[in-house]
DNA sequence: TATTTTATCAATCTAAAGATGTAAGACAAA
DNA sequence: TTTGTCTTACATCTTTAGATTGATAAAATA
């Protein structure tokens, strides 16, 4: 390996004061780290991000100003490869789900020894996702959670079921927003046969237009499914 | 403690009969287990989690006959509080979201060190989700490029910003199958008025009818996104 | 074989949806 | 003050959508 390995640069953004000088401290015995700014402030921290970009950030989420998650999700958008590690006083399952969905690289609690912060910072640094085994499996029952709901809403009785083959032809045409006539025309029918059909599809999915039915078909597992609930 | 730790019962469903063996072995020779039935069917496998109930199964999922993740998803279906781990060959992302997304409490890499499998199944059993590290990592780069493949596609541009507040009003009353004397009601509105917000809707979204609206509100981010792609 | 389901098509009718033009009052910005 | 946008509203007209009834042939099933 003739390239040696470079310090990552890190940058620091926690509204606790002492919290982030305790912190830069403990980074700054590492010598693979250059702590290359710190803030408390969410919004500076997003131009310091820009004008210095940081191989890292670590973000404290619990801020009151400014949702860090709020800002983590804008420093994605820059699409500037800075990875970015949440750090938060929480282990609540919904803030772990936010922070994973919006693009953190990590999730390290406050609590957690130093240690434990450090080697989340050399997983990501070598280009892996992190997060503490205890907070996966957190992670893992909100996640499942949320499928099973879903589950438990198209177990009840899905009246899809009940539908012809033909029939769902027609109304997976319908939820691509086809008229009758285009429709006729896709299934080489007459426009009166797929009058029949749609009839028939209002029928047994007890609705009474074409928007109710498509509204039916997207929300009980037609082709693809709604990952609803969640939200950042 | 007054209660005694009891051993936990283990169903092990796995078409290759060596490594079935194997894993029998290696399993009867920790105390806390008792390895209750193997098969080398996925199908007799179901039958016999609901004979025996155990407490964990461990489900090979690479099998011809029956989809493994499938058995999971009926044994899960079950809700007879039977945990089951995934067996695998591949620590392929797309196989370990899948599996995870039905409800399995682990996966653990048939290559792994049985060591690990002892530990996922000790953590399993113990109530928690087990993922080991790697796989962790692996699974999080899946998830999230599947939330990002859809603020892509609602970044190029998003039509729906151009609604005014009325609008979307009208149009969250449309994505929920309301015609236009409802909307009407709804609103304390005209039923002209109504047809002259959806009019309005129509040319800004640059759509024909109301259900071409409904589906382009639901794909863009309105009220509550989709997870597309992802289907077992 | 007899019966039921499915897919096809038609005619007819009513109701709803959509297109277009016009316009007045409220309100905010220039 | 003027300009522009937003919300409200109406009239008119054309086009779709939806309901209903009836019918035929093929295919699946009893």
């Amino acid at each position: 390996m003739r390239e040696f390995k470079r310090r990552s640069r890190v940058l620091l953004i926690d509204d606790n004061a002492d919290h982030l000088r305790g912190v830069k401290e403990l980074i700054t015995l590492e010598s693979s780290y250059d702590v290359v700014a710190t803030t408390t402030s969410a919004n500076i921290g997003i131009n310091l991000a820009k004008k210095y970009r940081p191989d890292i950030i670590l973000m404290d989420i619990n801020m009151p100003e400014k949702d860090g998650l709020q800002a983590i999700q804008e420093i994605e958008k820059l699409d500037m490869d800075i990875r970015v590690i949440a750090l938060s006083g929480y282990d609540d399952a919904d803030l772990i789900f936010r922070a994973m969905k919006i693009g953190a690289k990590g999730y390290v609690l406050k609590t957690m020894a130093s240690a434990q912060l450090i080697y989340a910072m050399d997983e990501v640094a070598a280009g892996k996702i992190y997060l503490p085994t205890a907070l996966t499996s957190r992670f893992f029952e909100y996640f499942q959670n949320s499928f099973k709901e879903e589950e438990k809403s198209s177990a009840e009785e899905n009246l899809l079921t009940y539908l012809t083959a033909r029939e769902e032809e027609v109304l997976d045409l319908l939820t691509q927003g086809n008229n009758y006539k285009s429709i006729a025309g896709k299934l080489f029918i007459s426009e009166t046969t797929v009058k029949t059909h749609v009839n028939n599809i209002f029928q047994k999915l007890q609705v009474n237009d074409r928007t109710q039915a498509v509204l039916y078909a997207l929300n009980n597992g037609f082709a693809n499914r709604r990952l609803s609930k969640i939200a950042v």
